[in-house]
RNA sequence: GGGCCGGUAGCUCAGCUUGGUUAGAGCGUUCGGCUGAUAACCGAAAGGUCGCCGGUCCGAAUCCGGCCCGGCCCA
């Protein structure tokens, strides 16, 4: 095998498995597998990937490598969200225009702007797929959807005509956030973005009730929305007082009196009497601007209009706890007038001016009414105060301009039309953990009707026309229709199925024969994006493929995508487009903050990818979080535990490699016919591990899937099971070779299996050192799910080596205690186990010890145990019955509950079980001893030692510093030297293993070992140290 | 501004439902051990006013109230 420097030269490694995977697509894509449907959630191109985009891309494409291993065929087709405002807005700034969207419009034309839009989607794109290409995408890109595409739009157009048939599209108003100078409204992210401190006017008005001398005193700080008055509200459980001031009646909010008096100046005042905010509903007021704004008079005689709304939504600490409704201006206003059936009443036009509607203000900006109105308002004599006042307001991320909230007429789909399908569909739905699955349901259950109208130019146009003499509309949802309805098509048949060229068509209206122009907008991009299950496959595959089996998206998609993929799922076929979805939390900077521009912390892919390997990036993102938690990326996390393991991996292969080759021996499956009781041991543990793999992979627990390959590379292979057989390997002995080669198969078993299960997570080491090792296959990707076979896991020898390894560790504990090192061997070790199995030789071998007594009563350990119950758990768990129960445990000895802990796991007393938890344990070794435990077993070490074994033990040591000796030299382990002369400078030592130079020269694979003692005198010795002594290495070769 | 989630060792997190006297794990650090594939592994130690303030209680990381910080969603 090829050795190669993992954080250097990962590029060429990845070009290589590329070629493998080139050839696995086309076999995987011939073969007769099973199929299952995948639909990717379209990133929008306009920007680069970052890391957030590379968690989910991820996933997906860990999804994909695990499915094929397990013998699916995935349809896994790129897809790329091209349309939409953050599109046209970049490709705005790209052509150096700032001004409003009349002005960019009359300076550049639609055409350009749209042209410029194309230009860059495809820009971006180039970046995307060289990050995918990096990470190891296995994406279909040759069938890659595209959104703005002419076949994609007309099946968008598809899922629309089945909603207009349904009766389900609708037109209406809709408050939205406008601004007057872009001349367009804002989505609720930008508005959410634009929020900031701006001084506006704080306005209060006395509005006269109807047949009673009475004023309510209403607040407001757009005094322009008086034009659009409609009703007030107040709280339905406030209490508003009727006060004496100068004369008048006032009502006014109880909570909010005090800062009003203060803020108005108003210092005498008599309190009249009290209402209930719900008793004042109905009351009738005069229009404030019925004089100027005729209209409002009309309204107001219309008897619909101008009356007191008790509304829970009204704040009663701000104003006066009495604020005026304005539905026209404000969506909460709105939602009240829909509610209770008022008409809107709006007149307002485009450039956010007042229409010949509002009387006097006519031709005004509406802003600009603001302190007209106040001057009109003082006037009439109706003023109380005009001042200022510091708030949050939303502003307009581009121009900085103040937002104005006014309705405008859009389309809408009928989600309520719907009814509880959708609900009942999106309860199927797999989303893995329980949090994400309650807040879908709950937006769902909220049933808001979806404005899927934007006015806007690079999107899918809205295909509905309205006649220009009859007013009647005319949809036409296909280019074929649009063709043969036409009365003018200056861009023939074949035209582009965007703005411009879709609004030069004119339709001949099918009633009066009048001329049809185009409802001037475009569909939202949630629209569009939502559409892909339908509209990116043909009508055979989307049979096929659709439910998809598996989705995954970050947690901001419940409200977007996962929703509109939904709810247009629903409406075009009764059904949800996928049957599981999994929500992924957002990447966050090292410190757990966001990563955004303004920040300057965000990571981009490509620079990530191109200083690390993709494999530590993909290892790390999946190991390091839950999927549904969100995950602070820290480089320097990166390169510790997640590159261990690569790193352990690599040299695991590296360690067969080298000892397989030595012997000349290459992997088969054939089973080899005498698999030692280690072999048993690791095969029936990677079964486990397969196991656990699935079932976390089923439940997308996919941290617990890369912890769980983490624990058998680390720790089962390369800690346990390659020094078990170390020795075996160490030997090159002819006698030996059957049982090396026995340990090269289960070596390679073992390491073929990881790199099948490693590689949904890491795909490119994977496939090169199964290339470089077993190979049989074009690609790893190709190699079936591995499986022991079950003739080689058994399940007594497994347990047993679990029970040993724990045992073990106890062992080293007393060890530690009694300063005996590992390598020196101990005369006896005494276990007591509840493990029925036969330990001992087992126990010996693996702790060093020459004999090892393993016994069945605790009273045979040699030390004393002391045992005390702990009072606050026996209380925690017993309660009321503690007291008792401590009593009894109290007039108990020591002994006996250690012997029913450890035999029973609890002490029975008083017909309750007291678990181990509940109790101090504690043992004190009998002289000559030490001892360790766990809550499962206790292990008593001997200290005495003989000459012999210490002499072994000294010998060890020092076979140990040659063999380093060696290692620092350069030389491959499998060389034999001429001799190693070793001095000795302890006395003690020296003379404990002189005369054992033989067993040392087998050891440190020297020909002759020359033992010498003190000091030597001369160059090319390495002083190491030894306790507190030195020795003194010179390697000779030939 | 509203709702939800989080704040516990230098770092990442568990414990909180059901309050109990010495608050755990992994990584990192220090010491010791093991090791001729490995930056791995094993044993131990140091390290914590459990975000802050107040309350309930004999006793609060845990229950209650308020505040601060971070994240998500909504406005």
């Amino acid at each position: 095998m090829k050795e190669f420097d993992l954080l250097k030269d990962f590029r060429a490694v990845q070009e290589s498995a590329w070629e493998a995977w080139e050839k696995a697509k086309k076999e995987i894509g011939s073969s007769e597998r099973e199929t299952i449907g995948f639909i990717e959630g379209p990133p929008t191109m306009n920007g680069e990937p970052h890391l957030g985009h590379l968690r989910g891309r991820i996933v997906k494409d860990l999804f994909y490598r695990v499915e094929t291993i397990k013998g699916k065929k995935v349809v896994f087709r790129a897809g790329w969200d091209t349309q939409g405002l953050p599109v046209e807005l970049e490709a705005e700034k790209e052509l150096g225009i700032t001004g409003n969207k009349a002005q960019v419009l009359s300076k550049i034309g639609e055409e350009r702007l749209v042209e410029k839009c194309k230009e860059l989607v495809h820009r971006y794109n180039e970046v995307w797929l060289k990050a995918d290409r990096l990470l190891g995408m296995m994406f279909d890109y040759e069938k890659a959807y595209w959104t703005y595409k002419d076949g994609y739009i007309e099946r968008e157009w598809r899922i629309m005509k089945r909603a207009y048939e349904k009766g389900l599209l609708y037109e209406d108003y809709r408050v939205v956030a406008y601004c007057p100078s872009c001349q367009t409204s804002l989505s609720n992210s930008e508005v959410a973005q634009g929020y900031k401190e701006e001084v506006d006017p704080s306005l209060y008005y006395k509005a006269k009730l109807v047949d009673e001398d009475v004023y309510l005193i209403v607040w407001t700080t757009m005094p322009f929305t008086l034009v659009t008055d409609e009703a007030v509200g107040v709280n339905p459980n406030e209490e508003y007082l009727t006060i004496n001031v100068n004369g008048e009646k006032w009502i006014v909010g109880k909570t909010a009196l005090n800062s009003f008096l203060k803020e108005a100046g108003i210092k005498d005042y008599v309190v009249l009497g009290s209402v209930k905010g719900s008793e004042l509903e109905g009351k009738r007021y005069e229009p404030p601007l019925g004089s100027q704004v005729p209209e409002q008079l009309e309204l107001f005689r219309s008897g619909k209009l101008h009356m007191v709304l008790a509304e829970e939504f009204v704040d009663v600490t701000t104003g006066t706890g009495i604020v005026h409704l304005s539905p026209a201006n404000g969506e909460e206003d709105f939602d009240v007038a829909k509610r209770r059936g008022l008409p809107i009443f709006n007149p307002i036009n485009d450039e956010v001016k007042f229409t010949e509607k509002a009387g006097k203000y006519a031709g005004m900006f509406v802003r600009d009414a603001d302190d007209v109105i106040a001057q009109d308002l003082k006037a009439m004599g109706t003023l109380v105060k005009y001042g200022r006042i510091k708030h949050l307001y939303p502003t307009c991320w581009r121009s900085g301009h103040k937002l104005v909230f006014m309705a405008r007429r859009e389309y809408f789909y009928d989600i309520p039309g719907i009814g509880d399908l959708a609900l009942e569909e999106a309860s199927k739905v797999n989303y893995y953990f329980p949090q994400p699955r309650n807040r879908f349901l709950e937006i769902i259950k909220e049933k808001k009707p979806w404005c899927i109208s934007r006015e806007r130019v690079w999107g899918t146009p809205l295909p509905i026309w309205v006649c220009t003499k009859c007013g009647r509309r005319i949809a036409l949802f296909s280019r074929d229709e649009i063709v043969k309805h036409a009365k003018r098509l200056p861009d023939g048949p074949d035209f582009e199925l965007h703005k411009p060229w879709i609004d030069r068509i004119i339709i001949r209206c099918p009633y009066c024969g009048g001329d049809a122009k185009r409802e001037p907008f475009v569909l939202d991009t949630w629209h569009n994006s939502g559409a892909a299950p339908y509209a990116s496959l043909t009508d055979e595959e989307y049979e096929r493929l659709v439910p998809a089996e598996f989705l995954t998206e970050g947690i901001d998609q419940t409200r977007g995508w996962a929703y509109t993929l939904l709810m247009e799922g629903v409406l075009f076929s009764g059904r949800s487009p996928y049957r599981g979805f999994l929500f992924l939390g957002h990447v966050l900077d090292e410190k757990g903050e966001k990563m955004s521009k303004s920040k300057g912390n965000v990571v981009y892919a490509i620079n990530l990818l191109e200083k690390y390997p993709a494999d530590l990036v993909r290892l790390y993102m999946i190991w390091k979080a839950s999927p549904i938690d969100p995950l602070n990326f820290s480089a320097g996390e990166m390169l510790g535990r997640p590159y261990q393991i690569i790193n352990t991996l690599y040299n695991l292969h590296l360690y067969y490699s080298i000892n397989a080759g030595y012997d000349g021996f290459t992997w088969s499956p054939k089973v080899p016919a005498d698999l030692g009781e280690s072999e048993y041991w690791i095969l029936s543990r990677l079964s486990h591990v397969i196991q656990d793999y699935l079932n976390e992979y089923e439940r997308m627990e996919l941290n617990e899937m890369a912890r769980t390959l983490e624990g058998f590379i680390i720790n089962d292979v390369s800690q346990r099971y390659v020094p078990l057989i170390r020795r075996d390997l160490w030997s090159d002995s002819p006698e030996l070779m059957k049982r090396r080669r026995t340990i090269y198969w289960t070596l390679g078993f073992i390491l073929k299996a990881v790199d099948v299960l490693m590689h949904p997570i890491t795909p490119y080491i994977t496939e090169l050192l199964y290339q470089e090792n077993f190979g049989e296959k074009a690609s790893v990707l190709l190699e079936p799910l591995p499986q022991v076979p079950a003739s080689l896991i058994d399940e007594g020898i497994y347990q047993k080596y679990e029970e040993a390894w724990e045992v073990v560790s106890l062992i080293n504990a007393a060890r530690m205690k009694g300063r005996l090192k590992r390598r020196w061997p101990i005369n006896q070790a005494i276990v007591y186990t509840r493990f029925s199995g036969d330990l001992g030789e087992l126990i010996a071998s693996l702790g060093n010890a020459k004999s090892v007594k393993v016994v069945s009563d605790i009273r045979d350990i040699p030390a004393v145990a002391s045992v005390r119950p702990r009072q606050g758990e026996v209380g925690k768990l017993f309660k009321r019955e503690s007291l008792r129960i401590m009593n009894a445990l109290t007039g108990m000895s020591g002994e006996e509950m250690a012997r029913q802990l450890f035999e029973k796991g609890y002490v029975e007393v008083e017909g309750q079980r007291v678990p181990f938890d509940a109790f101090e344990v504690a043992f004190t070794a009998n002289d000559g001893y030490e001892v360790a435990w766990d809550s499962r077993r206790v292990v008593a070490i001997g200290l005495e030692r003989d000459t012999g074994l210490i002499a072994e033990g000294h010998m060890r040591d020092v076979a140990r510093r040659v063999q380093y000796a060696r290692k620092e030299a350069g030389l491959v382990p499998t060389e034999i030297i001429r001799a190693a002369e070793v001095y000795v400078d302890d006395d003690e030592v020296y003379s404990m293993i002189k005369g054992k130079e033989t067993e040392l020269s087998f050891l440190v694979r020297a020909k002759e070992v020359l033992l010498k003692k003190g000091k030597p005198e001369g160059d090319g010795y390495r002083e190491y140290r030894l306790d507190d002594s030195s020795i003194y290495v010179k390697l000779l070769k030939d």
